[in-house]
DNA sequence: TGGTTATTTAGCTGATTGGTTAATTACAGA
DNA sequence: TCTGTAATTAACCAATCAGCTAAATAACCA
């Protein structure tokens, strides 16, 4: 689990995370402004910042006695990257000739077996 | 961790589980076969499989003595929602970052989830 | 200096995770 | 029916995780 995706997706796991990336995503905001709407401690929350700051998914500044934290989206992206492989696989419109050449791949992968198992095409 | 999102990211927070899903994306498998490039026993695919499973990534038939596994792509398309809402803050163009923002708040303010955006992303 | 606020660290817990080996079920085929 | 193959379950283990309380830092204000 030390690659750099796997990282990302175990910090975007938890619910918490996400609902402090998404206030971030309206602007940066200090902990105390973060740990506002959950009922769990402070430290608690210092934990999840740690893990998004690990995960590149956020940074942080000092101002005075606060530590602003700052969306950090470029891990994101490499996450849109990677989901973007499946897209196929749940469009609607995909086009035929894909899903005719992924069914094709999907017996000869099976060859061994001669499963031969006619999939329905819904159109 | 009992929302759907935080069961597929926890899921995809795996690299052999992912890697998996690769195999899965050219073509059923049976375990056996998934099994093989990892130097990891049989249980622990099995247990792999069945988180897999558990997040609808994964659906399992049987034939014969095998258990093929398909790939299910839906969560994916839920993840790539997911990711899609933080597009702007990799994307170049920030330039319509201001009105994107008004936007965004307004349909906040206004009502729960009105998907009304078909946003295409322009450049 | 001392007091207040913001945040982190330390140390503890119970639950979950990813792995193991050994035993068990399910099925095909001779 | 007996044997071999496919896969799962059971039972265990070490490591990590998400939470807590209490104590420690850090910076501002008076």
């Amino acid at each position: 689990m030390n690659d750099h995706l796997s990282t990302t997706f175990a910090a975007l796991a938890d619910p918490t995370r996400r609902a402090i990336l998404a206030k971030l995503a309206s602007g940066d905001a200090s902990v105390s402004e973060l740990a506002g709407p959950f009922s769990i401690s402070m430290p608690a929350i210092t934990k999840h910042l740690k893990v998004l700051e690990n995960a590149g998914l956020i940074s942080r500044t000092r101002s005075a006695q606060f530590r602003p934290c700052k969306l950090e989206a470029a891990p994101l992206k490499e996450v849109a990257g990677w989901v973007e492989e499946y897209r196929r696989f749940w469009s609607e419109s995909f086009d035929r000739l894909e899903a005719y050449l992924a069914e094709v791949q999907a017996e000869e992968h099976a060859g061994k077996k001669k499963k031969k198992h006619k999939k329905k095409h819904k159109h």
